[in-house]
DNA sequence: TTGCATCGTGAACGATGGTTCACTATCATG
DNA sequence: CATGATAGTGAACCATCGTTCACGATGCAA
């Protein structure tokens, strides 16, 4: 996608898959990147040896060097907190203990203020978000015509698609279930729909 | 020490707060968990009093330690890689550089080989799953009835829920436009899929 | 006043980690 | 045969980092 094509040239020996492979074995075993040592001691080999695999393997595009430390590239998740109700407003009022945090990957709103939150029913299954997914909004007040906003309805959090109804704005579910929803004065948008997460565990 | 998010017991100094906030910033900025001298360089303090500022702000919960390093919790997101096609067990053929990585939950699949696949077509919209969605797989080789797995039939890769079809076992699609597979002996289970990430921009 | 927590200085220790160097072995290729 | 890429041994260098210790200053509460 985005920096991909590093090397286009040969591709991996047998051995440097295995290193790979190794490396990200190691990265979800322990939740960081090993050391060159780490990778040396998995094979039972020098020090040296294992470091010069690492080092092809940067050149090639199959690792991140950062800072003096090879890792996988991609792994600087952002934190995202994942709220038990929608953050209203100013920073100041949301004094709320989140129910956890999401690694994000960064170029999702980069430099926004995101937060998650845990969708409830069925009203946007038909765009594909279903009851306990996991939503993450880019806190903003206003949104186009067919994006997928967080309102404010009622002081509730409702997740649906901004649009028009009978030529005027509504709030638009997914679901032939439910009706729109005219927008009226009381009806705030408390943020942008950036992603959809789900776990199917 | 790992349990309770930021209000437990007292709450934050102003400094500690200062400290706090200067560690998500460095965080941001190098896209790593900023050293004990580099917050103390930010404050122009001394190591010692900056380790003691961590220190404490892990003991309260606002940051994680692990494997002596200090850390915002929930930037622990383990790599994943998007691959272009399904790696399947033999490493032969498996020689393509990743598409990209995404930063996934660790608690998703504990220490299990994972691999991410964008996925193509409309045959499972009605499980939620979309056109160009990222599904997150486990590579094991079986899987139970229910269960969305990727499978590779005649080589191509697959999603699709695993279940049963007039007794036999099958590839169930989740969209009426789709008919089921039955399993024959060329079909191969890949892996099963743990999650789903959508990105709406 | 006496504690106690907070915040800082200055220095040092020990461990870990990245990096490099010299040397050897294997193997495919021109 | 010669060459270059790959893969490994063994050892060492040096920077960085987490951690600790001793000590001083401030401010607040019992």
């Amino acid at each position: 996608m985005r920096d991909m094509p590093p090397t286009r040239g040969k591709p991996l020996t047998d051995r440097q898959h295995e290193v790979w492979e190794a490396f990200k074995l190691l990265t979800a075993r322990r939740g960081l990147p090993p050391s060159v040592r780490d990778v040396a001691a998995h094979f039972r080999i020098q020090v040296s040896a294992a470091h010069r695999h690492l080092r092809l393997l940067v050149r090639r595009g199959w690792l991140e060097a950062r800072g003096g430390v090879v890792r996988l590239p991609g792994s600087s998740g952002v934190p995202v907190p994942i709220m038990g109700r929608v953050p209203a407003g100013a920073p100041r009022e949301t004094f709320e203990v989140p129910e956890g945090y999401l690694p994000c990957p960064p170029d999702w709103g980069r430099g926004q203020d995101l937060f998650a939150l845990r969708v409830r029913g069925d009203s946007m299954t038909d765009a594909g978000i279903l009851d306990q997914d996991v939503v993450v909004v880019a806190k903003t007040g206003h949104a186009r015509d067919g994006e997928i906003v967080v309102a404010l309805v009622d002081g509730e959090a409702t997740v649906k698609r901004l649009g028009k109804s009978g030529g005027e704005p509504a709030l638009l579910p997914a679901n032939p279930k439910y009706k729109p929803i005219v927008l009226q004065g009381e009806v705030r948008i408390a943020g942008k729909v950036l992603g959809v997460f789900r776990s199917l565990a």
